[in-house]
DNA sequence: GGAGATTGTTTGGGGATCAAACAAATTCTC
DNA sequence: GAGAATTTGTTTGATCCCCAAACAATCTCC
């Protein structure tokens, strides 16, 4: 009798997972993730995926407060405190007194934010690319289109 | 002179982040995400979905160490070992010692843990269902697929 | 003007994650 | 076979993300 596979070190048997939605995003994001930090790494930039959009919302928003960013992101008004607290630490974003609302800030990119904005976004740029260089033009679309798909119909439910 | 938008309280501009793959794998993780947590806490179960990718895991790969369950899964050894003790005290997973090497932990569902899973699994049934049903079947097998090429593609990076 | 709601913050409690150090056990080297 | 190097699981320490609850300041509505 053969002796039974004992462990196949390279690759184990993943049962139903690879044909679960989940599962399959989970990994896709997890690669994703690895070479956006690889990218910045190697440029010497430090920043998450979060952070980045997070940078884009503000810009893109001027005079955002923190409720109405939370939000936008899908976290609590609590969680985003340390988050901003960091990047202003950073120099990249400020807190200003609302004008007409006392109790919210106008978040605003500083003008070193929005230059290392525009530095942050090349690496994206970068870094998409490279992720999709296994796909056509058309997957990518079809892709980004179904994800849309699955987004927006998880959320109705 | 016309007001400034403003804030637009619907919904914000979001520049190229839904161009952005990384951008739309992350939101639609999320939100299905959202549907497996709640999908589990309705039916009164308490479970993440790492833990239930963790739980086939070790139920198709009886005896395997906790080494080589943390590479399958992509974490530190060190991360895994609280993971562990936690479904091990939930009566869920076994460390057994292994015959053959006195360092490793042979890891093995419990029956109760087969049990458990088995339900587990029926809920991830349900909630794959839901997830996918504004999506056609071959959008399904599409998207899957083009998933499984995003992340062997970034991994070749 | 006062009651009620909203906003940002702090605190407390889970977890996830990695890196470094360690003991026990195995494997490699001579 | 004895000693060196490696591997495995664990602990500790450091960040970080996340939420819920409480709080003061501010605004809104009546």
């Amino acid at each position: 009798m053969g002796r039974p596979p004992a462990k196949p070190l390279a690759s184990l048997d993943r049962g139903l997972l690879p044909s679960l939605l989940g599962y399959m995003l989970r990994r896709a994001q997890s690669a994703v993730f690895d070479d956006f930090a690889n990218t910045f790494a190697k440029a010497g930039e430090a920043l998450t995926p979060g952070e980045f959009g997070l940078l884009v919302l503000v810009d893109r928003n001027a005079g955002l407060s923190q409720m109405a960013l939370a939000r936008a992101i899908g976290i609590d008004r609590s969680t985003l405190v340390p988050i901003l607290d960091r990047l202003q630490e950073r120099g990249l974003l400020m807190r200003h007194r609302s004008p007409t609302d006392g109790r919210t800030h106008a978040l605003a990119l500083t003008p070193a934010g929005e230059k290392a904005l525009a530095r942050f976004a090349r690496l994206v740029r970068a870094h998409e690319k490279r992720i999709a260089s296994h796909l056509s033009a058309a997957e990518i679309r079809v892709l980004i289109d179904l994800l849309e798909k699955v987004h927006s119909g998880a959320r109705s439910l």
